[in-house]
DNA sequence: ATAGGGTTAG
């Protein structure tokens, strides 16, 4: 089935029909009103940490040294010509005067009054290079020159075999690695004062030290190409911009580009993308989309590298819409994806939760003849095994097969996470057994790690035990994953011991316990007992002293109080990572309830409601109110509901209005954390002898009527009374 | 390594 592209929000019979494609486009990417978009780039800030004009008197060729350019204002800040389209062209209610208003230009520098654009030159290797003596001769010397160690280089030097004129010495540097000589050379070759160093012998230089990410030395050649006024052209400014982005300096790689902006140097293709890219990289949605639209504006044609990185960043915030925005785009400016484009929508559409979309995209991109690389099979595979679709995953495995088409380690070692994914066992054995087999692909930590997730996710500890002395005869180091899936299962299955020694194991073998595993050790607390319990909070205390110490204050009854429980408790949670605090809150609550501190339990589990770590756990309609547990262990979820039925309670004695239904939801347990809290709460439900029963349209939903409850709660209430009288 | 830009694993 090919991919359909979704409609534009403004069709064609609307009034904005005259729009040009662009505003069309951009219409649609601004009103979609996803939630998850909004939320990601609502609040963030533009770049305005200074505000640069654009001076008339710098001149292209020689730009001044920085505090030498003239700072008032002259045309608008690269801040304020970045601010979104949507806040400065389009209203909430768009006229059509505003649509059909000429774009602002992207770059306005008064020596331009007609700014476009640059278009890409790109330079052509000369092919008779390789049939020239001379040329030969320069290449092995440049290798040997490469190869020789640093102290030698200034005698190899000495040899060099033709006279060092401006196209030998760029012969010899564009060939020269690594960045040291690079480096030295080019000091060298200055130094000869044979010729003057023009900008090209600054790019072949930085173009090495970003190999060698040096991200200081570029910067500083660009000072120098500064203070000797010698031209900054694209090729510096994106080799400083990519260089500063891969050293993860991103505000250097901003800093450059406003800097570029202040001389008035338009930015071409290869610039822009770059540029796009660092802003996608820092989060900034909205800058990327400005800085998009006005080069659009501009007369900029985005290339499928631009479309590879707003594809990336939409992906990486889990944007659908924007997603489809780019689909849109390329499809109005006439681009077919290509390989890189494709994998990187699929990888996007992963992230976006869309394994339907992903799969059409797929099948689209086999049709229009490309043929699948690794990354795009490792990406789909793994979208498949997220959302559990055995069959779709099984199939592509064997048309894989059947293809021939390509598979690398990593595509094998994610071939067997989708299988502890969707809980395929065989497949995973004999793929596992086919890679110890292999020569290129023997099993690593990863593919450990998914066969200890397989086993111990299944129960099967002896497997597992198995894997781990295989693992260590076999010289693969255990990672902190496969320790947290061992812990795991050797604490469901009460092998106190033996969980205590693979956790001492693997912390000497250099296994930095992280949040994750805590919450796994602090999962096995809150089921053990005496001995067992001490235990393995003596393997938590080496991890997270803090998180141990808040155990014992939990446990030391009298001498807490609940100021002390917030102050404590806050402090754990904002020192642990976001995906791991219900998790702890979770535990933390089962450990009170099991030693009997019920009230305790009730405190944390206020305490992780307003901190927010449990979203929803109350929703309200005319018709029914309901109970959320899914998230919830199983002492917080009876926690939950005794805290739901004590508030319920105080409403009917205060007589307010209830829905005529209640529903409380545990999930039906496909996740496999959360099989048990289903049966779980139907005891207990039982065992306080409350209205609520398993519905049977709905699977994981328990119901009680509003008469039903009413009459039960009333009931409790009057004999407390009766208990309070008789004591 | 065409002086410069984009994609694979909890």
């Amino acid at each position: 089935m090919p991919f359909k592209f979704p409609k534009p929000l403004l069709s064609s019979s609307t009034p904005f029909s005259m729009a040009t494609n662009l505003s069309t486009a951009l219409a649609s990417y601004h009103h979609s009103t996803d939630a998850n978009r909004r939320r990601i780039t609502a609040p963030l800030p533009l770049p305005t940490k200074k505000r640069f004009g654009v001076s008339c008197n710098v001149s292209k060729r020689a730009p001044s040294p920085p505090s030498a350019v003239a700072e008032e204002q002259k045309g608008p800040s690269l801040a304020d010509q970045l601010k979104p389209l949507s806040t400065t062209i389009l209203a909430d209610q768009p006229s059509e005067t505003h649509l059909l208003s000429k774009p602002k230009s992207t770059w306005v520098n008064p020596t331009k009054p007609k700014p476009s654009v640059l278009s890409l030159q790109r330079h052509k290797r000369s092919s008779s290079y390789s049939y020239s003596p001379q040329i030969k001769d320069l290449r092995q010397f440049a290798k040997k020159l490469s190869e020789c160690e640093e102290s030698d280089f200034l005698g190899v030097l000495e040899g060099i075999p033709h006279p060092p004129t401006r196209e030998n010495a760029l012969l010899v540097l564009n060939s020269l690695r690594p960045w040291q000589k690079s480096l030295l050379f080019f000091n060298w070759v200055k130094a000869q004062n044979v010729f003057p160093m023009e900008t090209i012998f600054y790019n072949v230089t930085m173009k090495s030290l970003r190999f060698g990410r040096q991200f200081q030395h570029i910067e500083d050649l660009a000072f120098e190409m500064i203070e000797k006024g010698i031209e900054l052209d694209n090729i510096t400014y994106s080799t400083i911009i990519t260089c500063a982005k891969r050293c993860n300096l991103f505000d250097k790689a901003v800093e450059w580009f406003e800097r570029m902006y202040k001389t008035g140097l338009m930015p071409d293709e290869v610039t822009y993308s770059a540029v796009l890219d660092v802003y996608a990289k820092l989060g900034k949605v909205e800058e990327v989309m400005s800085l998009y639209e006005r080069g659009r504006a501009s007369g900029w044609k985005p290339d499928p590298i631009a479309f590879a990185v707003l594809a990336k960043m939409f992906g990486e915030a889990g944007d659908y819409d924007g997603i489809r925005y780019v689909l849109q785009e390329m499809k109005s400016l006439g681009l077919q994806p290509n390989l890189v484009v494709y994998n990187t929508l699929l990888e996007a559409m992963g992230k976006a939760g869309k394994p339907g979309l992903a799969r059409s995209l797929f099948e689209e991109m086999v049709d229009s003849g490309i043929a699948p690389n690794e990354k795009t099979l490792t990406a789909l595979i793994k979208i498949y095994g997220r959302a559990r679709w055995a069959r779709d995953a099984l199939e592509l495995w064997e048309r894989m097969r059947l293809n021939g088409w390509p598979v690398d380690f990593i595509l094998y070692n994610t071939l067997l996470s989708m299988c502890a994914d969707i809980g395929l066992i065989e497949e995973a054995e004999k793929l596992f057994e086919d890679m110890k087999g292999s020569e290129k692909c023997k099993p690593d930590s990863w593919s450990y790690t998914a066969m200890l997730n397989i086993y111990g996710s299944g129960g099967n500890v002896d497997k597992a035990m198995d894997l781990f002395k295989e693992m260590s005869e076999a010289g693969v180091k255990l990672n902190v994953m496969g320790c947290t899936c061992l812990v795991q299962c050797l604490g469901r299955a009460k092998r106190i011991d033996d969980l205590v020694r693979v956790f001492e194991t693997s912390v000497e073998a250099g296994v930095k316990p992280d949040d994750r595993l805590c919450g796994c050790l602090l999962s096995v607390v809150s089921y053990c007992e005496g001995e067992d319990a001490a235990k393995v909070l003596a393997c938590l205390e080496q991890a997270n002293p803090k998180l141990v110490a808040f155990v014992k204050l939990l446990a030391a009854n009298n001498s807490t109080n609940f100021d002390m429980v917030k102050e404590e408790f806050k402090g754990i949670l904002s020192n642990t990572a976001i995906e791991a605090r219900r998790p702890f809150c979770n535990c933390l609550i089962d450990i009170c309830r099991n030693r009997n501190c019920h009230e305790r339990a009730h405190e944390l589990l206020y305490l992780g409601t307003i901190y927010g770590l449990y979203p929803g756990l109350h929703t309200k309609t005319e018709e029914e109110w309901r109970l959320n547990v899914r998230s919830l262990s199983v002492g917080a979820a009876h926690t939950a509901f005794e805290e739901w039925m004590g508030t319920l309670a105080k409403i009917i004695q205060r007589q307010e209005t209830l829905p005529p239904l209640f529903s409380a939801n545990t999930g039906a347990g496909t996740h496999k954390f959360s099989q048990g809290l289903g049966s779980a709460f139907a005891s207990h439900v039982e065992k306080l002898a409350a209205p609520f029963r398993e519905s049977e349209e709905k699977a994981g939903f328990f119901i009680a009527t509003r008469e039903d409850l009413q009459s039960w709660l009333q009931a409790k209430a009057s004999s407390a009374v009766t208990a309070a009288c008789t004591n």
